[in-house]
DNA sequence: TAGATTGTTAATCGATTAACAATC
DNA sequence: TAGATTGTTAATCGATTAACAATC
């Protein structure tokens, strides 16, 4: 099978987001057009992301809405559900455990960490803040292979040099620090203040 | 001039910060090698992306690391400072009001909206949450172009509609919310749901 | 059969990389 | 002058779009 793009794999959650929230259920198909519309996706674009995962729907129909939101989640790996850990329990932190729509997702953050001895042994959402020096131990009992990434610069060279040696497939970096992990751990940066920044960047050009 | 590049505009944020956090100052030049290095981008395309904007280094030297923190700063307008009003006091909401880094960069979330009773009125950051069907009049008081949106996908239709009726120049689109607006506001979508997503399904593809 | 719509192939567009002449 | 490094041009790569044959 062909290599699935990047850029693919960004939208096959607007696809399946759209069809999970649309409960007008009432027509059995949906066609690419009418997706791409509320998706804001080309349809032909759409069809094409889709068809990397075999014929997903039927020609002159359309797309069987129930039958494509389960293919969907399947492939995205959202069937089932994930632990997570958090390390870092700042502002930004703490706003992601509180977060409804991750757990929709079968996402759940169960282990929050930090290395400010203020913030240890703290509650948040529910669960408490654990020293980040039992980062490996713990992950490592729970079996948790994601994590996310939502300390402050100052703190990140001594965390970035503990995840270096913790069995991980995947980390969602929310923070500035630039990661050099091994190859196939997983890495999607989102750098809030660049973001920012680029929109006020796009303002003045 | 040639239009400058969506990629570029995003990355012209991670050579500025690298600068400014690089206190080392000693060396006057920096060359593009080292540069890249720092950010994980390839000299040659650090080199393109500034060449977008005219001759910012000096052959056989590299670039003046003051001036090109500078003409970097002018460039994307983080010169000046910039007032920006955020939509949703919610978790996220609450969290970006005390996030210091935007700070860092001039840019002040001095006006918040929301449409939730138990919200408006309170304080958040040290400004009170205003009632969200004054943010035309309060906006358009105070001079306010840029906006950040961080609601909740079930009060986005009404507020997006109001949305449409203000002159504004940029917003940061933090919701789940499609927006279709007039073509000339710069829109910058962050979807952290969708980023997250797409984590978990890269992790499985 | 006629109409609708998918899935695929080729063409286009945009972004990155490689190569190197210009020049400090 | 020799070495270093920029800025630019051409080549490559990857993503989107247009066109359309296949088929329900």
């Amino acid at each position: 099978m062909k290599k699935v793009p990047e850029a693919t794999i960004r939208r096959l959650f607007y696809y399946y987001r759209c069809l999970k929230n649309d409960h007008s259920e009432s027509p059995k198909y949906i066609c690419s057009d009418t997706l791409g519309n509320k998706t804001g996706i080309k349809s032909t674009l759409l069809r094409r992301d889709l068809s990397f995962f075999g014929h997903m729907g039927h020609k002159g129909k359309g797309y069987q809405r129930d039958e494509l939101e389960n293919k969907l989640k399947n492939i995205m790996g959202i069937d089932q559900q994930h632990e997570i850990a958090l390390i870092g329990a700042g502002n930004i932190g703490k706003a992601l455990v509180k977060y409804k729509k991750f757990r929709e997702l079968g996402l759940y953050i169960t282990e929050i960490f930090d290395n400010d001895l203020d913030k240890i042994g703290r509650r948040v959402g529910g669960y408490i803040v654990k020293n980040v020096k039992y980062l490996k131990e713990s992950l490592e009992k729970n079996n948790i292979k994601i994590v996310i990434l939502a300390i402050d610069e100052e703190e990140s060279d001594e965390i970035i040099t503990q995840l270096q040696e913790i069995d991980i497939k995947a980390i969602w970096n929310l923070s500035s620090a630039q990661l050099d992990l091994d190859q196939n751990v997983i890495i999607i940066k989102e750098d809030l203040c660049c973001s920012l920044g680029s929109l006020i960047c796009k303002m003045n050009n």
